[in-house]
DNA sequence: CCAGATATGTAGTGTTCACTACAGATGTGG
DNA sequence: CCACATCTGTAGTGAACACTACATATCTGG
């Protein structure tokens, strides 16, 4: 009763390099191909070691969430809600550009599709998005020019900011989330934006 | 020279079909079969009036921003910068929790996949978030407890808050979006949560 | 050194996909 | 009524996909 011909490659290593090929392509975009590639292993060791491609994907999770939650610990540490807040959402704005990683966060970019052929897709999607945001810095520009918002405001700022939490509640709502659930996050939102009025 | 057989089937009622089903399930999610079906055609007169797949996207895309422009129009027309906000939000909020449409925003929702086989890969992905927003709702539970955060905050609102911004953040970083711009939407999202702390 | 067990590489499998050839149907201009 | 142009439905096409059968290689226990 032998044990067998070991593995001839390391899974922790492997599931590093398949996880960077699910961030960057998403979950359907990716195909076999290039994760085997990127894992330098040929599917029937894909196969035998995770299942299939979504048993893949979920032990990429597991890492992925593993390591976001050391670091959420360190975020939660933090003395304050303010300084909580702050933690969180800086340092998810230097992850997320950081180029030694693909952009954006494996949790919403796994579920987005740029497969061989349509990678341009969501940059369509994102300009149209990027329409309505010139709107909305139009609209702020010209706020600040009937003194309804303060001096030291950037509309263009702002509204990137109204634009990421619509973004944000897309997500949710695509994901389940209620309509309360949506208009308490609107409902903070709005506040911020009060904050930023000449009279708040 | 006759001018040939009419269409039988009305372009923009098929593509209002058409958006449907690229909001439901995506762009690569969404078959030729399904769009098809849909629409009352067949696959050759896709074709013959919009080129090919990314051709129906974009066409049932023009359909949507348009509709959605008019709405921004009335969104922009509100008084204040807060008004804007508030009509902006919570329509959205309203919106995309509608039974009439598919959830969400399809120029989120659209790059999103959900091909036969792998519907549950999304939520699979937002229930891995889930487990962050209720890492940050304890620690606001806490900070409430210990009179960081004001009587009136509901900590699990505060939280979805927070994470619906770090989802749109992380959609925009998948679009391109440079860390600057990332850290405007942060500062403002982080006072926003100042303004629910106690000192505040 | 042998038997059993597991991993690996090659070379496929069936299925599904976006897309289209083709023939017949339905219109217009002469 | 005829030549021509465009649409429609049937029935595919080749390509790409996730996944696997199989022979071979490499280990352990006895």
């Amino acid at each position: 009763m032998g044990m067998g011909r070991p593995r001839e490659f390391d899974a922790e290593t492997a599931l590093d390099q398949a996880m960077e090929v699910f961030w960057r392509h998403g979950y359907e975009g990716a195909t076999i191909a290039q994760l085997t590639e990127a894992m330098g292993i040929n599917p029937p060791s894909l196969y035998a070691c995770f299942g299939n491609k979504e048993g893949l994907l979920k032990a990429a999770l597991d890492r992925y969430t593993t390591l976001r939650n050391i670091w959420m610990d360190e975020v939660v540490a933090a003395p304050t809600a303010r300084a909580v807040a702050e933690r969180m959402l800086m340092g998810i704005a230097d992850k997320q550009t950081d180029p030694a990683n693909p952009p954006g966060c494996l949790l919403v970019q796994g579920g987005i599709a740029c497969g061989t052929g349509s990678e341009n897709v969501p940059f369509e999607l994102a300009a149209r998005r990027a329409q309505n945001e010139d709107q909305l810095r139009d609209r702020f520009v010209r706020a600040k020019a009937e003194g309804d918002l303060k001096e030291s405001v950037d509309p263009a700022a702002l509204a990137r900011y109204v634009s990421a939490v619509a973004v944000g509640m897309g997500v949710m709502a695509s994901s389940g989330a209620n309509r309360e659930a949506l208009r308490q996050v609107a409902d903070v939102a709005v506040q911020a934006v009060e904050a930023q009025s000449a009279r708040g």
